[in-house]
RNA sequence: GGGCAUAUAGCUCAGUCGGUUAGAGCGCUACACUCACAUUGUAGAGGUCACUGGUUCGAAUCCAGUUAUGCCCACCA
């Protein structure tokens, strides 16, 4: 044969040309058509800040194998990248980079701050996305979108302006969670919680008639600074008494009353609370229900304000340290002990959340969510696995209103404007030039910014062109299936279909695919500060995309967890060179000038052709039914061993004489037509995994072999990209040879045993006699002599039913058959004794549970007869078997 | 405090409708490199299916409880 492979896969000579050439022919475009069904994926936008991770990889590689698949069934498949602007994340780092020179952002004003922060995105913004192409993915990248480009803001203004004017946008001046480093409000779920060891403070206030104290127990005694109440529970005895007395608030020397609620839990600390409406979110409500004044004592970064008396100017912790060591000085500290608490956290830069009195855009949430709740159990939206849409359910729920306004500076800005003359607030999609009110013309824009997951709330319609009506919207919308993680169901993949339902009518995907988190080797999640993170470039630059993508979906089941190491990635490597080797041996092997245009003459199949077509239509069944349940996992592992145990362990041997230049011209050609059938298939299969290395394998039997089907029809296609996905019932099935084919192997496997436990060299020729059980099972071995001879490699053998040991001879037991090896003096006669009486002692345990359990009326009387008959056929082959141990125990023992 | 997940070979994990002599990959042991691939092949060893109880003719599988680990939610100061 003219060509010859190295003999290992080489993925980085091969990578980079292949991915420019799919670019190039324009593989990855899609776009409305008249004659295909639409199937459409939307990425999960990357942060622009963000760097390629283990967990990036998973879920793109699980996107591309699903729009690969889709695409060579011929959908017209969009694949829609784009990348998030990512708001507080961005800022913080190029405000970093800034504070590097010593500039802050309001050293540079808000629009050169901007500025710079879109110069960072043009050098930087794209990384992520170059990283992505490394690995493969066929993603349309002509219409890569980002969040802040015109048409998304578009879509965000269009957004807001509706969801104000129906009265489901508001704005109010409530307790918000507040970052003190990153000067914003945050949303309830944009806060963490970390189990921290703090203290609790016991504190005295006098009362103010003098007439003693009430002790009251805090985790943050600073906020005293804000009481503007003690309330204890109506029916505590201890203390009610004292209900409506007042106390004096020391440092501030401020009248607060003891009021009564029932929120309290007398069980707790003093049964004493301080209540602080102005920074607690429980005292925010009790202070509503007792009309008890808020009282800010904090400034927006952290420090105590004008209202904190002696404290004022002091970072919130200084004041802490030092109103406790005052309170004790006065006598006023009662107790100071150990406490296990949560502390909140800002989930950008884990700064501790102070709760903050401020005025705030909130979105009314009750209404939106119950489509999006109606969605999930009609089944409209669809949760793989399903016990996620529990989660989601469970938030949407109880969900509270969302606070979508942030004091940052990247972000969509609010499109409201106030009018400096009348305060009248105009919502408005673009600026307008006058108040609709007054007609003042000096108008001034609200100066924060939406929370980032606003606009990702639209990422489905938004990256289509809504709110044009375009070709794109109307075709692809809903899309078909939305790939994450579980850490963000509530962030995004609910609002998305809230927002999908009050904007387009309907759900924004079918199916919502959860998949596992990529965890180290010893369990914990990989992460920058643990620095356990590995790097998915490098593991390209390894082993190679291809081998990166298989270990990742052959680690991952169904939305478990992936303890990962890079020495896994071995077994994808190792794959790929199988696959590499496979297709070289053919070109290496089969003959020229093929005739492939003629269909194949399947009157000329060798029982192992018919077993290996067999073999394959099964294994076609099996990747797409699993590919069609989101199982990816038990696809691929049915395509990787039908490659590598069927094809590559004993169709590839079977045929390897076959397959030389003195076997017979017909055989020959059979047996290549086949084989480059099956390889054909196979690669198909496996392309959605392994994108890179199918294509160049692909090309490389095209070269010589232009048509490759059974029935020789031209199959005019210039990459495997859009080669059709097999169908099982393109290759026929032949059930009986098949089996006979798994009794060849067991016969083969049975010598090939005799030669492991014995030390026999493979080179060795035996001769070996089975005693094949049944006259079936004997027309099978003499019908398939050859292989037999060849892929055991022996001399000769014998086979009949009941045949007997002959004498000096290795015995092996491989129901249904029974393998003789004659070995003369080379025998260990004791030794084979022993092996022997092992054997039988298993086998007699086994018959012994077995009829223990027939035995039993009840079985007979209960279970299913077919069952029931199973178990007694069974119970007659385990005693024929035991039957011929003894026997051949008996025959050694003469000889012995 | 509530919810969810997980527990099977030394390690990482499969195991469908309850009926198997409980499987795979890695690792380990032995043997084999002219003949696609040593990133390989052949064979082997290795298991009280976390624990307790229950349902059942029959349980790794179903139910209840326990333990351990992980994740999520939650206003007890």
């Amino acid at each position: 044969m003219a060509i010859n492979l190295p003999p290992k896969y080489d993925p980085k000579s091969v990578e980079e040309p292949i991915y420019r050439q799919w670019i190039e022919r324009g593989y990855f475009r899609s776009a409305p058509s008249d004659t295909r069904s639409p199937y459409c994926i939307v990425i999960p936008p990357p942060n622009i800040t963000g760097a390629l991770h283990m967990g990036h990889a998973l879920n793109n590689t699980i996107q591309d194998i699903l729009i690969r698949w889709k695409r060579m069934q011929g959908f017209e498949a969009l694949w829609l990248p784009g990348t998030d602007h990512a708001g507080i994340a961005t800022q913080n780092v190029v405000e970093r980079e800034l504070a590097k020179d010593g500039i802050s952002r309001h050293d540079l004003g808000r629009e050169e701050f901007v500025n710079r922060i879109w110069q960072w995105r043009e050098r930087y913004g794209n990384r992520i996305v170059e990283q992505l192409k490394r690995l493969g993915f066929s993603c349309d990248w002509e219409r890569q979108r980002f969040t802040l480009d015109s048409g998304l803001s578009k879509a965000v203004n269009t957004v807001f302006v509706r969801l104000y004017n129906e009265g489901l946008i508001y704005r109010g001046n409530y307790l918000i969670n507040w970052c003190p480093r990153c000067h914003t409000a945050l949303s309830d779920d944009e806060v963490e919680h970390r189990p921290t060891n703090g203290k609790l403070w016991h504190l005295k206030y006098p009362l103010s008639d003098g007439s003693g104290f009430i002790t009251v127990a805090t985790t943050r005694p600073e906020t005293m600074l804000g009481d503007t109440g003690v309330a204890v529970h109506p029916d505590d005895p201890r203390y009610i008494h004292l209900i409506g007395k007042t106390l004096r608030l020391p440092f501030v020397n401020r009248e607060i009353p003891v009021i009564a609620d029932s929120a309290v839990a007398m069980d707790f600390g003093t049964g004493c609370v301080k209540v602080t409406p102005a920074h607690d979110a429980n005292d925010y409500a009790m202070g509503n229900r007792h009309n008890l004044p808020r009282v800010n004592v904090m400034n927006p970064d952290g420090t105590i304000n004008e209202n904190g008396g002696p404290f004022t100017g002091l970072d919130r912790y200084e004041c802490r340290k030092r109103l406790v060591a005052q309170m004790a000085s006065l006598g006023l500290l009662e107790k100071e002990a150990d406490y296990d608490l949560s502390l909140s956290e800002c989930y950008r830069c884990h700064s501790a959340i102070e709760p903050y009195l401020s005025d705030q855009w909130f979105v009314k949430m009750h209404s939106l969510a119950q489509p999006a709740i109606e969605a999930a159990k009609s089944g409209a939206v669809k949760f793989h696995p399903d016990r996620w849409v529990r989660v989601y359910l469970d938030w949407l729920e109880n969900v509270r209103d969302w606070c979508i306004s942030r004091q940052l500076w990247w972000g969509h800005p609010i499109p409201v404007w106030y009018c400096d003359n009348c305060r009248n607030i105009i919502a408005a999609t673009s600026a307008p030039t006058k108040c609709d009110k007054c007609g003042g013309t000096s108008l001034t824009q609200d100066p924060d910014v939406l929370d980032t997951w606003f606009s990702s709330a639209l990422w489905p319609f938004s990256t289509l062109g809504w709110p044009e009506e375009t070709p794109e919207v109307k075709y692809y919308y809903p899309t078909d299936v939305l790939v994450t993680d579980r850490g963000i169901i509530y962030f995004w993949v609910a609002r998305m279909v809230m927002m999908g339902y009050k904007f387009m009518g309907r759900e924004p995907f079918g199916d919502v695919l959860i998949h596992g988190t990529i965890l180290d080797e010893v369990g914990r999640r990989m992460s920058k500060s643990l620095g356990n993170g590995i790097d998915p470039i490098e593991m390209i630059e390894q082993y190679g995309a291809d081998a990166l993508r298989f270990s990742l979906v052959m680690l991952t089941l169904e939305g478990q967890d992936v303890k990962l190491s890079t020495k896994k990635f071995e077994m994808g490597r190792n794959f790929t060179n199988k696959i590499w080797n496979a297709v070289r041996f053919a070109l290496m092997k089969m003959p020229e000038g093929l005739a492939t245009e003629k269909p194949l003459d399947l009157s000329g199949l060798q029982l192992y052709d018919k077993w290996i077509l067999t073999r394959l239509s099964q294994t076609i069944e099996v990747a797409t039914a699993e590919q069609g349940a989101f199982r990816l996992n038990p696809a691929i592992s049915a395509i990787y061993s039908f490659f590598w145990n069927d094809l590559c362990d004993w169709y590839l041997e079977a045929i390897k004489a076959d397959l030389q230049p003195e076997a017979p011209a017909a055989r020959r050609e059979t047996a290549s037509r086949v084989f480059l059938a099956v390889l054909d298939a196979a690669l198909r299969l496996l392309h959605p995994y392994m994108p890179y290395l199918t294509e160049e394998l692909w090309h490389r039997l095209a070269e010589f072999y232009p048509v490759r089907d059974l029935s020789g029809s031209v199959r005019a296609c210039e990459t495997i990209m859009l080669a059709p996905w097999p169908v099982s019932t393109d290759f026929p099935r032949f059930a009986r040879e098949a089996e006979e084919m798994e009794l060849l192997k067991t016969a083969v496997s049975a010598v090939r045993n005799v030669r492991g436990s014995r030390n026999i060299m493979d080179k060795v020729k035996l001769t070996a006699m089975f005693d094949a059980g049944c006259a079936e099972n004997l027309s099978a071995l003499e019908s398939s002599r050859d292989l037999l001879l060849r892929m055991a490699n022996l001399k000769s053998f014998q086979a009949g039913v009941g045949v007997t040991s002959p004498p000096g001879s290795a015995t092996e037991i491989a129901p249904p058959l029974t393998l003789f090896v004659p070995l003369g003096e080379l025998v260990d006669v004791e030794a084979e004794r022993a092996k022997l009486s092992i054997t039988l002692e298993r086998q007699r345990d086994g018959i012994m549970r077995l009829e223990a359990r027939l035995a039993n009326p009840e079985f007979a009387a209960k279970a299913p007869a077919n069952i029931v008959e199973k178990e007694h056929a069974r119970l007659a082959d385990m005693k024929a078997t035991e039957a011929k141990i003894v026997r051949e125990i008996k025959a050694l023992e003469m000889i012995g």
